[in-house]
DNA sequence: AGGGGTTCTTTTCCGTCGTCAATAAAAGAA
DNA sequence: TTCTTTTATTGACGACGGAAAAGAACCCCT
């Protein structure tokens, strides 16, 4: 059996150090001299923050003889010990719950689903638990296969709830989906699985991981676009990800593109929610075509069958979200756009609509901002809240 | 004669000092223990910060009899001493160019405009120059009069254009109003006045200074809206101006409130500015009602006077605009949106439209933000060029 | 008048952190 | 081998900010 997890603590809390390890982090194997450049450091500074985090193993020497340089002591690269240590990663929906055990670098070991019968928190809680509980028999699993010396510690569980969620105090403070209300999550979720605990949002999850894991490593700006049952945003400003004042924010879902258009959920007209969501696209389809549709999958298939109808509901869809992105640049001007989400399933049939229209309403040099698609995985989600509970772990400021 | 300008520098430059006296700048008189307090230090550090700065003058102790508390030691309050040192804030327009005086709290000493003849640089180089002759000349002639012994010293010049400004390079990349394009403006006029110069975009320099000095004193995210000839946005989030990758942020007046909508200059139907800017407004009130108006101020009488049509015209403005400060809401969860811009003297012709559709249109609790107004005069602009030279004179990292 | 209580301010000490400048190390080139 | 070039490390140093305790100013109560 796991032993009760040691509060295992980072061994450095200073600015420049944590800044040095989300760097290596994120950026890859870096030579130390790069890592000083790219943090604003000293070398020496890195040297003697690296060098700790060696010895305690997070960090590891990594030569590479490829990219050995024609003159001059070549670089000892350094690069995150992904081994070193485990977290857990759970995003809670309607209806499934879904795990991942990751390693300190963010890559996905296990992932689980498992069905949510009840959106009680009580509910919640119990599988939260008995999922967690298999994931760490997983990485137990694993520790006697290889037969290593330490066992591998599991230091931190995320879990993203979508709502408004305050991250600091580990409450969910409002989610419409789970209808719950100020819900102590993490204070719960500590108690029944002894592991420390984070609560985040979750499309701002997945911005986090998309900061330090994905295609917004060492981007200071720029947002992060879900396509799927609903169109979130996250945010990353002054290379922050941005949590707004009364929990609100990145809510483009809800910014109006068609103030005559049809009713959302939300009681406005015209949301992009409300022509490029799930449920409007299948509305939609079924009304353009009399085609009785189940769910997306099958609007997809239509679509991809080359009706009409589905193909021009797919058009109208992309353009909103375009101009979604487009007022996102607007507004901020982001180095970069990520489209992600499960609507990619369907990116094929609206990629044109949606580069057309954002090019169309984005102002000046806001269009040269780079949208480009992540197909990623459902558990990319889960894999989001691992990445603030590494996050936390390693202390950096959010 | 004024003699040529030391290089006086600001006596700090670490962090803490920084902060202290940036909190005491914008939010007041403030006892020790308070600025510690609100800028996340100990009693201490501020202590340590105060002294050198009261030593040169930029702080003066400041007990207030009023506010004496019932129990204990009386607070020693501790405000900035606007009278040490003079700043010079300039802003361009298309057809002139507004100067101010100010003192180091950013209070206005002297107003000029002078009309601009002509959009070229050199000229508007010599303009300025001119300009900043006579406000020295001003400042002198008050020296004289008070007689003091040290002359005020003038320790830098602010400018705002706009357009797409590079303040760290002091460069006007891209004005379309001006027809500028990647022109080296502080280098220019740092020559010519032979003063400090920072350059920057214009609703920046306004933003900057509701930050430090008006309706944005002490939050870390709010939005300036600015209506008039244009719609425009100054975003600050975390604490911090939003300057956009591409030069480009908070083009508010270009987000699409009707895809139907009217053309706008940009190529978009539609734009927040296509329906609510002072031209726009003008050419559909001519529409509606057949009245050649010369002007705004005409349109603004119309519709006081109770036109039908130009009221409609107004309140389909305030709609446009509402929406358009709920899309920052939404997306930005900003705690407080300030409207301000000379199109605030048709106020009460659309005020309850944009709160209505304000209200309307933002998601959950991104309606709870606070939305206000400040009757702003033009010179505001140019106040806040002088904002920005203050603001790089303390060497606050902007 | 003289404590006692309360709050603000300052002092002193100290750990720590990051930079500077010099040095070591690891190559290939001459 | 020795020089050049680039990377990494060392050790001294200065500075900064925090903790804790003392000091200061004031009111109130006895």
């Amino acid at each position: 059996m796991r032993p009760t997890p040691r509060a295992e603590t980072f061994p450095v809390n200073t600015p420049a150090a944590s800044q040095v390890f989300t760097t290596v982090l994120s950026q890859g194997p870096l030579a130390r001299l790069e890592v000083a450049r790219r943090a604003g450091l000293s070398p020496a500074a890195v040297t003697k923050a690296v060098r700790p985090l060696i010895e305690a193993g997070y960090l590891v020497e990594d030569a590479d003889e490829a990219a050995r340089p024609a003159l001059g002591r070549p670089a000892n690269l350094v690069r995150v010990d992904g081994g070193r240590a485990l977290f857990i990663g759970v995003k809670v929906t309607g209806d499934e719950i879904i795990g991942v055990l990751t390693d300190l670098c963010c890559r996905i070991r296990v992932a689980r689903h498992v069905p949510l019968p009840d959106r009680a928190p009580k509910v919640v809680l119990a599988s939260i638990a008995d999922l967690v509980k298999e994931l760490l028999a997983e990485a137990d699993g694993a520790q006697a296969r290889t037969q290593d010396q330490d066992p591998v510690p599991v230091l931190g569980l995320g879990i993203a709830v979508s709502g408004d969620v305050d991250r600091g105090e580990g409450t969910v403070r409002y989610s419409p989906f789970l209808e719950w209300r100020d819900v102590p999550l993490a204070e719960l979720a500590a108690m029944t699985t002894g592991l420390p605990v984070t609560v985040d949002n979750d499309v701002r999850a997945l911005t986090v991981a998309e900061q330090w894991f994905g295609a917004g490593a060492g981007l200071s700006d720029f947002a992060v676009v879900t396509v799927g049952a609903g169109i979130g945003c996250g945010l990353v400003v002054h290379g922050r990800v941005v949590a707004g004042a009364h929990g609100v924010a990145g809510e483009i879902g809800h910014v109006t593109v068609d103030p005559a258009g049809r009713l959302c959920h939300c009681g406005n007209r015209g949301c992009v929610e409300a022509i490029a969501g799930e449920a409007a696209i299948v509305r939609q389809i079924r009304e353009a075509t009399g085609v009785e549709l189940a769910d997306a999958a099958e609007a997809v298939a239509l679509a991809h069958r080359g009706v009409a109808g589905a193909r021009e509901v797919y058009a109208r869809a992309g353009e909103a979200i375009g101009r979604g992105i487009a007022t996102v640049a607007n507004l901020l001007g982001p180095e970069r756009v990520i489209i992600s989400g499960e609507g990619l399933a369907a990116y094929d049939l609206f990629a044109e609509q949606i580069r057309e229209a954002f090019v169309a309403a984005a102002f000046g040099s806001a269009a040269q901002c780079d949208v480009l698609t992540r197909p990623l995985p459902f558990e990319e989600w889960a894999r989001g809240a691992a990445a603030t509970a590494i996050q936390s772990f390693i202390r950096a400021d959010v």
